[in-house]
DNA sequence: CGGCAATGTTAATCTGCGTTAACGTGGAGA
DNA sequence: TCTCCACGTTAACGCAGATTAACATTGCCG
């Protein structure tokens, strides 16, 4: 065959993701899956090792993204390091609804050795917020931090929910407003 | 049988919450759920029509619960009523954090009838939060309370992620002073 | 007492779906 | 031109797990 389509792995993992969001894991197909892209089933099996692989590949990248923009802001002085960190978040949740839907849902279906990566990096990547804040209000305790983190990556995950309501720029504006506000009052 | 057992049917549906919540519907079996309660799948359809019959039945109550819950507040005046939305949502949220799970993750696995119950009840639930903010802050159009109020509810539901490390009255108090931070901000 | 209703049990049945086998085919390099 | 390799295809295979069937047991009630 050797036609000319780019990357077919990355194709395929698109369009896994977008499956796996809209119906879950498991009520998606292998055949479902290779249909989206223009082929069979099993053909999947020349690019991914199964079904679980393809999963595990989706969420390891959308957590070494995350991890990754995360670590960029480590140089920066705390005040921009922490609206780094919010623009970053929300630029990826409004731009990746469905991989952010994957991220959040789909964790139990990933064989344990990879889930550990991933909780690996997620666990790494919260701990570059409570840093951050950490430096920002430093007579707060930890776990108080780590609790308000985890409700603010919350907030702006509940995009996907809220649809096209308003424009990208105005939900942008609105997260970025909230997820500051309650960063800042729960030092109180 | 006929054994003095107090509501086989409660019981099944508490389990059975549970399990989803751990596992996720397909990553629980019929044979699990008997399991928990002590005996064995198949006897559980003597209680239901089937296993989506069973999740369907978790999801409508919770979406009963909390609409509930919202419509008793809808005699309060509006800043009232804001508190008690706000600390019922979070009660309900940091008492059942498995139910808030399967509420969130499981709509897709439930059949086009129910499912069109559920949205309902949500939908509803939803425009009594618009609604008493809208009382509150009468000049914001109604589509940003919405997102606004998706992403507090977001905010709030974080909470099964973080789990026990604050005790539960201070992490009921940290997520009402951010989720109202935001909501205040949420006008700007 | 006799029998129905409620609740369970174990042994099939059936099906969906992931995975593997066996078998092309076209293009790129030697 | 000849040969592989990369990528696909269709036909099995095998199994997990949801239902359903057929068959107890217990206790209430007439």
């Amino acid at each position: 065959m050797a036609t000319p389509t780019r990357d077919r792995r990355a194709e395929i993992l698109d369009a896994a993701a977008d499956l796996f969001a809209a119906r879950g894991f498991h009520g998606v197909s292998i055949e479902d899956i290779g249909a989206a892209v223009g082929i069979t089933g099993p053909a999947l099996y020349r690019h991914f090792r199964g079904k679980e692989a393809l999963l595990s590949e989706i969420l390891l990248d959308i957590s070494a993204r995350l991890h990754g923009q995360g670590a960029a802001t480590a140089e920066l002085p705390p005040p921009e390091a922490l609206t780094a960190l919010l623009t970053g978040h929300i630029a990826f949740a409004l731009s990746h609804p469905a991989l952010i839907r994957v991220h959040e849902r789909e964790l139990h279906n990933v064989p344990e050795a990879a889930r550990r990566q991933i909780r690996r990096l997620q666990r790494l990547y919260l701990e570059e917020w409570v840093h951050v804040l950490s430096d920002l209000h430093p007579a707060v305790p930890q776990a108080r931090l780590r609790s308000a983190v985890h409700a603010v990556l919350g907030l702006i995950n509940s995009t996907p929910r809220s649809a096209g309501e308003l424009s990208r720029e105005e939900m942008a504006g609105l997260l970025h407003r909230m997820a500051l506000a309650a960063l800042t009052v729960s030092g109180d």
